[in-house]
DNA sequence: GCGATTAACTCAAGCGATTCCTTACAACAT
DNA sequence: ATGTTGTAAGGAATCGCTTGAGTTAATCGC
């Protein structure tokens, strides 16, 4: 196996200086063109690329984001909710296209992932992402926004973290989700999903479905508000839970996510309840699941695509100094069967 | 913003030399214990981490694996295969494991991916993931394996390759499953997927699944035969043509991923035939959507976990000489509803 | 025609670690 | 006292690239 070239061998064959290859392969407009494109030539033949190490060295800059995703400790750790995976999908997609490297990592929120990246130059900034309670956590925020370093969390702003946020109205998709529920004539609505506060977005669903009822004259009943994480299990035995304590049932459930909504579904099949016909029910992220169940899931569709963009555009001007302000996407209601909705709505 | 600290200040504030500060922090014998420990306690004190870039540009070696993604071309680019989107998570897990950071790159077969990673040192490997007609990268690969590039691939081993594979046995598979079908008395099966060697998985499980009629003595009808790419959209015309063009219809329909299967489901139901009652579905992967639908499809499931552990401890042991063979995983039989099968078995 | 400008390079100083080669010093045997 | 080990640490040369400063030689203005 031949020796990889380095810049020095170019120079040496294009009879130029090693400072001329260098600044010739980033076309710097100090070499002439003539000499440019001969040095530029000579390297493709020779197969060479730039070396990433003594380049980011020099350069004090890797050219690469981090992403951080973290695992919900509360769930089995072998799967990762789908949601996440379509974020890595489009994170990975939009970093691409900017021209930045992508460096994945799976953390636990209790690791010394705050100290890791940015600080050891692998990477330019840091992309946060996990459903999460980020409270526990303010302070390994702090400690990275007093490091200086550079990064984007996925998730509602909260004034009380630092950073920069990029997330979903989760506030506004429970209202959404609820309203058009009570609209198609539901009376009951229970809630199911943790809203106490360990996932800061299942409690801003929750707050909008409360308002939803309020604004709408419904009381809101604590007996309808069951806790599940994120997990089809947990929301098959919260159904469970569910049917024995309530009676009757209510004609509406609303998950707060689409793997809860499984669960649910499976259960009340189970025990012999037909969907949408005797209690209606809805998830939330549109995972790619949702469109298959039966009955399919009405459901709230965060723009997975645009989020990671949105994460990666806003690093990147954080990074380059410019002003980054937080960004409240909107959720866009999918219709389906399993709220009971015959029409279709964009 | 303070400057970041480098092992000369360490140095200085230890009343050592520098080069002693690197001893001291890779645990070196040839310093003493005492002086160690002081080193390292300072290093922690002014939360000081080893810059990835000088140290890998001196020992020449990154710690780092690329990942590299192939995108079908032939489907939709907004979504990846929830299949692929699971072996990125274990592969993420085993890299973490063992100490190596995990770049993650999408690629299009045509792009110039063979040259780009391994050559510009920000990796010391590549695992290569993605169906595809690997034929038409022979080249490339080639080109990787003359290179020196240490590298990896998901699929079968296929002799016309250079380099080494870790792959699911599709062709057992595809043999189970028809087995399967047959066993429980079905006279006729169609097999819906690309079996034109666009995607050999695919061309595997298909000739497991002639392999099975062969062998119990039913005829193969290449009329039963439809291609389609890796997306329910493609099963779902796939049906269709098969409902005009094939009548009666097949007793047992055998699709080349769980995707298809579900487009096949859709245009069933659509058209007003039952699954299992009508007409028996299988699909391959076990993919999170084939529990969730109805009926929940029976498939064949690739163990995700172990297959991103094999591809990165095979990478690893390709990277440090040791030698390393291919392998070839046992798929497992999931049965579930769409075949009709009552009893299930591990 | 001569100083000033400019285009096109070359020089050389780092970037921050790793590591081979010395050196310093104490302990021990001769 | 002299030579021989062994242990702990320092010196200094890289790794391959980027970039500010310095050097030519040609072009320009008046």
């Amino acid at each position: 196996m031949k020796e990889k070239a380095t810049s020095f061998d170019i120079a040496h064959m294009a009879g130029v200086s090693q400072s001329t290859v260098s600044r010739a392969l980033s076309n710097s407009p100090l070499v002439n063109k003539e000499t440019r494109e001969r040095v530029q030539r000579i390297a493709k033949q020779l197969n060479y690329k730039v070396d990433k190490n003594a380049s980011n060295l020099r350069k004090q800059k890797s050219n690469t984001i981090a992403l951080l995703l973290f695992e919900d400790p509360t769930t089995d750790d072998s799967l990762i909710n789908p949601f996440f995976l379509n974020m890595l999908g489009s994170i990975t997609r939009a970093s691409a296209a900017a021209g930045y490297d992508l460096l994945v990592s799976f953390q636990n929120l209790d690791d010394d992932w705050h100290a890791e990246f940015e600080d050891s130059k692998k990477a330019d900034g840091i992309i946060l992402l996990g459903y999460g309670d980020y409270t526990a956590y303010r302070d390994k925020l702090a400690q990275l926004e007093e490091q200086g370093t550079h990064f984007v969390r996925w998730g509602a702003k909260d004034n009380d973290h630092p950073g920069i946020s990029i997330g979903c109205d989760n506030y506004q998709g429970g209202y959404d989700l609820t309203r058009h529920l009570i609209q198609l004539g539901k009376k009951t609505c229970a809630f199911i999903g943790d809203a106490g506060g360990h996932a800061p977005e299942f409690l801003a669903r929750y707050q909008g479905y409360r308002q939803a009822l309020v604004d709408h004259g419904i009381a809101v009943d604590t007996f309808l508000r069951l806790d599940a994480n994120s997990t089809d299990e947990a929301g098959y035995n919260a159904t469970q839970t569910l049917l024995n304590t309530s009676s009757p049932l209510p004609e509406a459930i609303v998950c707060a996510s689409d793997l809860i909504a499984t669960g649910v579904l499976q259960a009340l099949k189970e025990n012999g309840y037909r969907v949408p016909e005797d209690v209606v029910v809805t998830g939330y992220d549109n995972i790619s699941i949702s469109a298959f169940t039966t009955p399919a899931l009405t459901t709230v569709q965060q723009d997975t695509r645009l989020a990671g963009e949105l994460l990666v555009s806003s690093l990147l001007k954080a990074i380059n100094k410019q002003a980054v302000e937080d960004y409240l996407m909107p959720g866009e209601l999918i219709i389906r069967e399993s709220c009971g909705a015959s029409q279709h709505q964009a």
